[in-house]
DNA sequence: GATAATCGTGAGAGCGCTCCCATGAATTTG
DNA sequence: CAAATTCATGGGAGCGCTCTCACGATTATC
């Protein structure tokens, strides 16, 4: 089954199925349906290899994880984000393609993605600092979309939350419920985004009249354990609050607290980032800062199907904005008279 | 950069390229490491639009997720899975693509999967029972794994756990521990995996001389919503222990019982289905059977691949060994004396 | 040592589409 | 009303690869 069928089933040519199929105007509106008519009726479908190799492109998205992260896929955070993807890519007529990329076959994907022709553009997702994918991507000079900013390279296009305004919300928010003694549980340091959350915390203590402590902040890393840990170094300094960069951290970061006999909100208040799913499950319900992750996903999409279908475009960035989500764990509800 | 570029280059035939590029034997060493230098030097990839269209395949598996169970993408499984065929998928040189099936898009989105050549075979992950998707697959001839038993076609190639003999072992191991009034969560009753898992139990208590009570059986929905509502209808009726179907209900049911003022394991005894990365991380610690997900993934991607280059072998379904992993959620170190 | 099999290689067709150009009919223009 | 423009359509080249067949050279067979 293929065009020429269809052309001498609806008696014209296949120049002329072909514009059809790629709603060229150029065709009277008696041949569009008579042509219409033969393709429902067959169930045609036109060949997607021929079609790449003719016109150049394959209009599938290559998403790209790197494995450095593809633990953290333990969070549901990359499924939102493909969710997110998919929608976009279905309105748009596209297709996602997903790597997962092993160290070890790195070199060997890289090539593939970027010469084989298979993809039109790439999407990273949550990419390491300095990933030498990136400096490929240019090199090839294909579309590319990272998600999350990337601070040494300013003429890339990217799709993020602005973290260092959301961290300053969520911060401020704990300084105005007359916490003074604000902790800060970072992501890994060696990111953009853990950076951006650390100085968002440590303008918020400034505008709020804080003084910076650095026994107050404890370097984590995005997980479970790396929370707990990192929360069992800060009780010793006594904090009457917490900021955590992420809600699986805070999910480690309540267990420390709670298995040092102390109480959330009461004793220290706790503030996460992120809400996931589990956040309000978490007891007591964890207050946290609600990142658009599906959001994300759909307008990383949008932007580089944008880029592809536009090669003059300029790469812009885009942050979207988040939403504080007040639930019990920062106290509100107790001191919220004092706060107003 | 094609082929005939390399063939230039490297003083030999288009043809003589193709077949240093496929492995084929008939090629002599000293012309194929010329190729070869070649090649590296160039940094060259075949196209694979032109690829696929001459040869008729892609080399792309097709993932296909429902959308009914998207949701159920909140938990780590469908990462974990990914993982697993990304893994097979690289080592057999294979590429994946992944297919979110919204409902609204289902029909083009099928027609495009089965009948544009975009790829070699589909993988569908837990599909509900009954699936259109399936029929059509069959009837487009073309290969597929489905992960999950489908108990109405024996003819179909699956990869699945003994759901059956999981859940049994895993009742057993309560009724081993003398518990009497043994419940049970179930999944959704219209799966597959939702009738085996109670079969399994039922199995068991009557294997152990229970008798079985209607009213010790709630459903659920695999959520923890669900999972906490069909705990709060069990607790009524006393049960002094309870399976439940997965581990993510188990953490819902867990809540209602702690609600409820009672104590895990002294009160009720709990065991959960799946392993999930946090069950060892709930307090107390879930005993629960663990699937060996990421298995699952690399194997139904490898039987699959089996399938397409092979299209006379039989699809056969596999089912994968579980593991009960004894925590603390059962009581078994209360009782340890007694089951002995 | 003549015949047959094997091996390494090249030439050419063709996979199914897109895109450019040609063509003739219908329409507009001065 | 002749010339110019627009419109709907068809023809043909070509995208970059694979695969079959042909061909000469080498090796095996009796």
């Amino acid at each position: 089954m293929n065009l020429e069928t269809i052309a001498r089933l609806s008696g014209v040519s296949r120049s002329t199925v072909s514009r059809v199929i790629n709603n060229s105007p150029r065709v009277s509106e008696d041949t569009r349906r008579k042509v219409l008519d033969i393709i429902q009726q067959t169930n045609f479908q036109p060949n997607i290899a021929a079609r790449s190799l003719a016109s150049g492109c394959t209009r599938i998205l290559g998403l790209v994880i790197p494995t450095a992260v593809s633990n953290l896929f333990v969070d549901p955070y990359f499924p939102l984000l493909i969710q997110g993807i998919t929608a976009a890519c279905n309105a748009r007529d596209y297709s996602m393609m997903l790597w997962l990329a092993d160290a070890e076959y790195e070199r060997r994907m890289m090539r593939q993605i970027l010469y084989s022709g298979l993809i039109d553009g790439v999407l990273l997702a949550s990419m390491p600092e300095n990933d030498p994918m990136l400096e490929a991507l240019r090199e090839a000079r294909r579309p590319f979309v990272v998600q999350g900013r990337d601070p040494h390279h300013s003429d890339v296009a990217y799709v993020d939350v602005d973290n260092l305004e959301s961290s300053r919300q969520a911060t401020l928010h704990l300084a105005r419920l007359r916490h003074r003694r604000i902790a800060h549980i970072t992501g890994p340091l060696n990111t953009a985004v853990g950076k951006d959350r650390r100085r968002g915390y440590e303008q918020a203590l400034q505008l709020s009249g804080l003084s910076y402590s650095p026994a107050l902040v404890a370097e984590g890393d995005f997980s479970y354990e790396g929370g707990y840990q990192a929360m069992l170094r800060l009780l010793p300094h006594n904090p009457d609050a917490v900021f955590v960069a992420s809600d699986t951290m805070a999910r480690g970061a309540m267990r420390a607290v709670i298995e040092n006999g102390l109480t959330i909100p009461e004793d220290i208040a706790m503030v996460g980032f992120d809400d996931m799913p589990f956040a309000a499950q978490m007891e007591p319900p964890l207050t946290t800062v609600r990142q658009p992750v599906l959001r994300m996903g759909s307008v990383a999409a949008e932007t580089l199907i944008e880029l592809i279908e536009n090669p003059n475009a300029k790469p812009l960035g885009i942050r979207l904005p988040t939403e504080l989500v007040i639930r019990a764990s920062c106290g509100f509800s107790l001191r919220a008279g004092a706060a107003a």
